[in-house]
DNA sequence: CTTTTTGCAAAGCGTTTGCATTGAA
DNA sequence: TTCAATGCAAACGCTTTGCAAAAAG
């Protein structure tokens, strides 16, 4: 139905799939690749509104518990956050995040020197490490200019 | 009603109260204490099932409420996670998360060399940075055995 | 006496589950 | 043909809201 078909860069994507014996399916993959192309940290709802556009049959459902696949097998993460819905990050580069305490946006951002930070030791002892990620939190240019005007409490 | 009273070490709280115009009630109180003595990072379900057994009227609402209260004054953190209910933070001092992907555990440490990194530049411009935290993903002891012994996906 | 805070109950929101149907392999 | 994946709907868990009654200052 679409222009160029599978052909975008599918690719690894469903040498991911075998590996873990999971289905080709036209939603997998489109959502795949809306996914991979998606620039912010979007919410499975988000995801679901932008995939509906060209698969308008699928269901919230299979976007949601796709995603969650998706993150079991390595293809997102899933971003911790201090409420509301959960979020999808589709970069898997070591990367950091800035989050801002007003209106709660996330911002990727790299550092040389946080990549090179070495793990304690009295850490490896006990866990294995996988990944390891520097979180600021702090207020985005936006919300510092609002809270001048605002009474809001500062939060230290 | 109770032997040593309100006299435990809550004058500091009684000023962070004043400070932000909130009145000191019992509920308040109890819930401090039993927060400050808490070892791990317990949910709001938690702490009202610990603040019941010396408070049997308390409400589950009251404790949740509160809690966001004291996270609002900076008397406790929310604590980032990918899911599941909120989590508290009474730890106010610098320190870093380990958290398991297996079993959400998240266990507390402190390392000198997280502590003395300095915040990028290009961050600096864009963002005012209140607080900075490493977090460490990968699997505790326990489950890095359970892990030998199931045939669960490997992330990463 | 005024204004918050509390406790309760209902509503809300996002996530998860169960199951019949569909579709990939 | 088989078994996993999908779509739908209902259930669920946790959080939030509205409001009358109680309590703090």
């Amino acid at each position: 139905m679409q222009k160029h078909e599978i052909s975008d860069c599918l690719d690894p994507f469903i040498q991911v799939c075998k590996n873990f014996d999971l289905k080709i399916t036209p939603q997998r993959c489109a959502i795949y690749k809306k996914l991979m192309r998606a620039k912010n940290h979007p919410t499975a709802d988000e995801m679901f509104n932008i995939v509906k556009k060209e698969f308008p049959n699928i269901s919230y459902d299979t976007v949601n518990r796709t995603l969650l696949t998706f993150a079991e097998i390595g293809l997102v993460d899933i971003i911790p956050t201090k409420g509301g819905p959960r979020r999808f990050d589709p970069d898997m580069d070591e990367h950091h995040h800035f989050h801002c305490l007003d209106c709660g946006k996330i911002v990727d951002f790299s550092s040389d020197e946080f990549d090179n930070l070495g793990i304690p030791d009295h850490i490896q002892d006990d866990f294995t490490v996988f990944t390891k990620r520097v979180v600021l939190n702090g207020l985005c240019k936006k919300c510092r200019k609002k809270r001048g005007l605002k009474d809001r409490i500062i939060v230290t």
